[in-house]
DNA sequence: AGCTTCTGATAAAACGATTTAGCACTACGT
DNA sequence: ACGTAGTGCTAAATCGTTTTATCAGAAGCT
């Protein structure tokens, strides 16, 4: 790390560092190309390249954002969030700093306190489940939300279309000819509101179909799959004409209950039953036997969004209700006509 | 974001720059007590922190370690890694620059290049499996590998002791008291040093129980859920003498497939079939019916120890052989004694 | 008194860049 | 010959700290 500084390309290229630098960052000053050429071949052959510090002090700006999360680590989403704003990040020129404060309020203002003294443009404040949340008093006003919104709606936010999302795997339920749809609900602390959003979804499309949603068929379940087995069973013991021809389950998690239920009781799938997930989570949907047909999250693509906002380089989002991003369906063979159609 | 400088804490208490700096970093220089206070209370009452560009440049040293990942969403175990350097690096002021790769070699040369600029006091160079690795050319000398090791031994490095955990594994059968355990080998690409360390441990404890390994009970799986399952049809189409009354698998994703295809033939876990897996893998480890034993990968504590090393805050490792970390078994309920005993 | 030592503090340099203001020289028009 | 405009380049200020060297005054000693 003998690192050359721009008074050595000065040295070399026989010029003021003054030059050095006005060159190298393509000033239109009156530098003649003759000289432009000397200098630039100076730096590439003594490898220079800017002291980032010394840029940012002078420039009161250090192409470096900062990352804020609650829990990076117990989600396997936390993953394709963070690449999505590191990819934007590397694609112009930016890093990223990154702290993860555990959902605790004291680490997240020293949290908050540290990245304003390291200079950091601007911050990016992430939920690892979409929620809403509290905006930090430190937070600068101009940081984005990712995957959660600010209680106060002030704010550049994205979060999941959870409510299109739960109509869309409702809907790909209804064209495969189902009629009895259940919904497994979440029950945890804190309550999720998604699970609201998908069921509102779910009944969305119900409706739209001319089904009127009924109360038996929607049931909770832990976020587990020991939940999606408790509930399932819960299901099938109704009497056999209100059973359920299909379920959209309020994840992937409860939806390997599902699965384990079903084997259990002798039910093959999609032949007695049909499944929908959620979350589309990777290692569990795919390696189901049949394999989920669930709706992605879009973790990578609000990860970019965030990012492309906070740098400037998409049309810009006005502070307010959030963005909503699309969650597409992954097809996959769960699903298939009801059995006594 | 309006800073409050040095200068501003000099000018409220009434004293020279020099005087606060001095104060703030508890130097021992001649300043009696009441001045100390003084410029103390200042400091406080603007809530000044020295900013961390301007004290970096001057000190040559950013208090920022950076993080370099090669794929860091394509797997769900990255966020355990982070999560203990994190950890470490908070507790000793410090904060992380991360970047992702993507496992792209120019991508990998630009981000060392922009750590480096960046001035990053130190670098983890971490891999989301366990690996060997060729030491990146523009890597500092002093940078430590996490997860993985460089394939010229000399750098300071950390990899979980995967033959250890594969012994624990298998003697945990043993003391059920198995005698016919098979091995559920990876297949993959690249081919992942892990399955062949855990194997040599399957074989220590064999031996060390006075059986020897016999080649057709080590079977090959792609990683996967239907590898499991093909690899689990393949051992019981051998005569029903040969069977195996007990499977140690690669990891827990092809555990879960062994499930699935005693489930399809009707066997009761772990009546007819103990099983322990690797990984611990969130969400499917815990949530198999039964639960899944299993060998967990010490993900948060590698980072905590990479990070420790870095920051120099533990005995220091010398460079050379990797320090292997302990991989400890975790009991759940698919293990029981073999069927006709 | 004259010298040294101690005390309390500060001026100024340095870190490595960017940027503003301006200098020295040439060319040109009259 | 002289003012003006244009060309090529650079000195110096600046960003906000830390740290070294030094200064002024008080105190102590002979």
């Amino acid at each position: 790390m003998a690192r050359v500084r721009i008074r050595d390309v000065a040295d070399a290229a026989d010029v003021s560092i003054t030059t050095v630098s006005l060159v190298l960052n393509n000033s239109d000053a009156r530098i003649p190309e003759k000289t432009r050429e000397r200098v630039r071949a100076a730096a590439e052959a003594l490898g220079y390249a800017p002291n980032q510090v010394a840029r940012g002090l002078r420039e009161k700006r250090t192409r470096t954002i900062g990352f804020i999360s609650n829990q990076i680590a117990t989600t396997p989403f936390a993953g394709r969030m963070i690449l999505g704003v590191q990819d934007v990040a590397r694609e112009h020129g930016y890093l990223i700093i990154l702290v993860d404060t555990g959902g605790d309020e004291e680490t997240e203002r020293e949290a908050i306190a540290s990245l304003a003294n390291q200079r950091v443009d601007r911050m990016i404040y992430a939920s690892m489940w979409h929620q809403v949340v509290d905006r930090p008093k430190a937070l600068p006003q101009d940081a984005v939300f990712l995957n959660c919104r600010p209680a106060d709606e002030k704010g550049v936010a994205v979060v999941p279309d959870d409510r299109a999302g739960g109509r869309l795997a409702t809907e790909r339920l209804l064209t495969a000819g189902h009629r009895r749809i259940a919904y497994l609900d979440a029950v945890s602390e804190p309550h999720p509101i998604a699970t609201d959003l998908r069921y509102e979804g779910y009944c969305d499309a119900l409706r739209q179909a001319g089904i009127e949603p009924e109360p038996r068929l929607r049931v909770s379940a832990e976020v587990s799959a020991q939940g999606g087995r408790e509930a399932t069973n819960r299901l099938f013991d109704l009497p056999s004409a209100e059973c359920p021809t299909a379920v959209f389950c309020f994840n992937d998690r409860v939806a390997a209950g599902v699965y384990q239920a079903a084997h259990r009781r002798g039910l093959l799938l999609p032949g007695d039953l049909s499944i929908v997930g959620y979350d589309d989570q990777q290692y569990v949907a795919a390696e189901q036997e049949p394999p989920l047909t669930t709706i992605a999250l879009p973790h990578y693509a609000m990860g970019r969004w965030a990012m492309e906002q906070v740098l400037g380089v998409a049309p810009a989002w006005p502070a307010g209700p959030a963005h909503l991003m699309e969650c597409p369906l992954v097809e996959r063979e769960s699903v298939g006509p009801p059995s006594e159609a």
